[in-house]
This record gives structure tokens, sequence and C-alpha cells, in this order.
DNA sequence: GGAAATAGTTAGTTATTACTAACTAACAAA
DNA sequence: TTTGTTAGTTAGTAATAACTAACTATTTCC
């Protein structure tokens, strides 16, 4: 077997998609050098020759998902709307549609056990997200469409534990169901609250 | 070494115990048979014969959960009070708060990887879990506290995903905040809504 | 076209880990 | 006291998986 050799830019760049497609195929700790690559059709050390230690790679595939992501909201946010917490919502729920991998390498306890800087880097995606809710929640609020009686930095607790909550429970379940929709209805939801 | 001998029973519940401590303490992936038997004193294979396969350890682990979960969900249903949705999240965050591993073991990929039983378990588990929060908020909405104009199935999605969420981002966040205090306020919010 | 750089290969090492085989010692009942 | 049962041991196997060394082949640049 001969491969068509590429850039390393190019590998480095197929490595973490197939990274994250085996991720989301199998579970996180199931991807092993081998079998990633086997899916692109390298051998087992040439992975080793883009990424030193495989944390590397992991790491790699942390920063591609903030990049990915913080566009995608910052997108969202750029957007004239009339609901900017539904849109910011909406864009992060569309992506991890096509990655179910993302709830599972966000918060896999097995891939931060050793490594600091992994955990560090899921850290600061999560916080990034709490800030991208929060001003939009505070954009609501601004705009009259949602309240200003909690603050919006509360108020973005909210939303991301309802956003995680349900998209871990479509991962973890073998995306059972459609998890935009299911998940912009529990938004509404918790917008318009239980109580009478 | 010669530790004293115990029951089968006894050994059972203490391996499935340690199981649970390593599981928080290190992830559920790092809960090998030698690291729970050296630290109960056993030695390695001593696990192998209360536990056939390593996977049995778990189903164990998930039914002692299923039973000491359901009982307090139980429990905080059948004491009378103005509030049965904030008995029934109250109990289980106070349970989960002594016990990080719960939501890891739960929602963790790798132990569902291969066994479909475990999976089933925790499928059970959690539909379980959003059975007694639709009877706590059929309760609170019969008695007023509630509204009725979400069904209770619904209402509890958005309290399961609230409580999944909190929990699992203090468990992989090194237990940084404090679960049951800030899980009840953001279920506070959830209850009184974002709307205006 | 030749030389340097580099993507990739083959062949191996080392460590870990679930699991087994065969034996031993404690306990319980006759 | 003896005898069967069973919790535990020691010693070892097979498979997996990260990583290394040394070599090869394909680009790229002069």
């Amino acid at each position: 077997m001969t491969p068509r050799r590429k850039t390393a830019a190019d590998r480095r760049a197929e490595i973490v998609a197939t990274a994250l497609a085996l991720a989301g195929e199998m579970g996180p700790h199931k991807v092993t050098t081998e079998a990633v690559a086997t899916r692109i059709g390298l051998t087992q050390p040439a992975i080793f020759r883009h990424f030193p230690r495989k944390d590397d790679m992991w790491l790699a595939v942390m920063a591609w998902l903030r990049e990915q992501l913080s566009a995608r909201w910052e997108a969202a946010l750029a957007a004239p709307t009339h609901d900017a917490l539904g849109a910011v919502v909406a864009a992060h729920l569309n992506f991890v549609s096509r990655l179910p991998a993302l709830p599972l390498v966000l918060l896999s306890p097995e891939l931060r056990r050793d490594c600091a800087a992994l955990a560090e880097e899921t850290e600061h995606l999560m916080t990034a997200f709490m800030a991208a809710l929060a001003r939009a929640i505070r954009l609501d609020q601004t705009a009259g469409r949602l309240s200003d009686r909690t603050t919006p930095e509360d108020a973005a607790q909210l939303v991301l534990a309802v956003v995680q909550g349900t998209a871990l429970r479509w991962a973890v379940g073998k995306q059972g169901f459609d998890l935009k929709g299911r998940g912009m209805c529990i938004l509404a939801m918790a917008i318009t609250g239980l109580a009478p």
C-alpha cells in the first residue's frame, strides 16, 4: 500500500477529521492510532510523524472544534435577528448534529485523565460558549425579549445546562432523536418557564 | 498478605463500592481490576471469582445505583411536601454530590462500547428518573404549583437536561462548585423562566 | 538532473490489562 | 475430626496499543 503523499498540513487535518469521526462512531476511547491510520489508508506509525504524542492529536481536535464553534457563535451573534439566543443555540445544535463526537470528546474524562492541557482546552471551550450565550442573552434582554431579573451569566448557566444535557443524552443514546428539534423545544420551555 | 475472608456477598458489595470510588477519582476507564483489587487488599484475579467478566462488575454497579436512586426518588415523592419536583431533584443532587462517579459512569461511552446490557441498564435508569420527575411534576401541577400548559413528560425532559447538564459539568470540572446549591438555583430559573 | 527535505514504511519494543490454570487455606456442617 | 465448599493465592497467557529505530520513496528546490 503506497498512498499518495500529502502535505503535512493536509494530513494533520485529515487525521483530526478521522479521529472525530471515529470518536462519534465508537467512543473516544476506541480511537486508537491504528484505527485512525487504517481508516485513512496509512500505517499506524505514520500518525506519529504528524503528532509526536497521541495527546497532541486530541489537542489538535480540540483546537479545530474551538475554531469551528466560535466562528459559528460569532456568525449567529453578528447576523441581525429577533432572537439572538435562539440563533446561537440553533447554530450550536446544528453543528453538533453533524458531529456526534463533540459532546463525547468534550466531556470524556478518559481523554482528560493524564493530559492537563486537554482538560484546560475543554474548559476554555465551555467558558467561551458560556460567554457567547451570555452575550446573546444580554442582547435579547436589552431588546426586551428576555427578562432582566436574572443576570445574563446566570441565565447562560441554565441554557448551557439545557444544551449540554440534551446533547449528551442524544450522543450516548446513539442519536435516537432529532437533536436540533428537541433541543430548541426544551429551550423554549426553559424560556417560558414551568411556573403558572 | 492473607486478608480476612469475607462472604461472597460482602465482597461483591465491597468491589462495587470500590469501583465507584475509583471511577470518581480517576475516571471509569482507569478502573482496572488490578486497581480495584489492590485498593481492597486482594490480588487481581480474586475479582474474577466474584465477577466472571469485568462487565459484570459494572452491571452490578449499575444495579446498585439504580436501587439507591429509585429508593431516594420514591422517598422524596412519598414525603408530604409543598414542592415535589424540588424534593426529587434535591434528593438526586444530594446523592450525586457524594458520588462524583455517577454522572461519569452513567454517561461514559467507554463502558457501553461493547456491553449492550450495560447500555440498556443506563437507559433504564434514565427513563426511571424521567418517570419520577414526571410524577413529581404532575403532583405539583395538580396542586397548582406548576403550570399545566406543558405535559409532565415534556417538562421532565427540561428538568432532566438541567440536572444532567449541571451534574456532568460538575463531575468533569473536578467538582469545582456546590452541586446541590447551583443545581437548585438553575432549576429555579427553569421554573420561573427567562421570558419577561 | 541531483540533493535536501520529508511523508511514509517495516519491524520491533514495552507496558498494560483482561482473563485462566492450578493450587491453598479458611470455614461450616456431619 | 474429617470433608466438601469456596474465597483466595501464585504464576502465567494473549491481546492490545502507544511509541521507536532504521530504512525507503516521493516531492521540491537549486
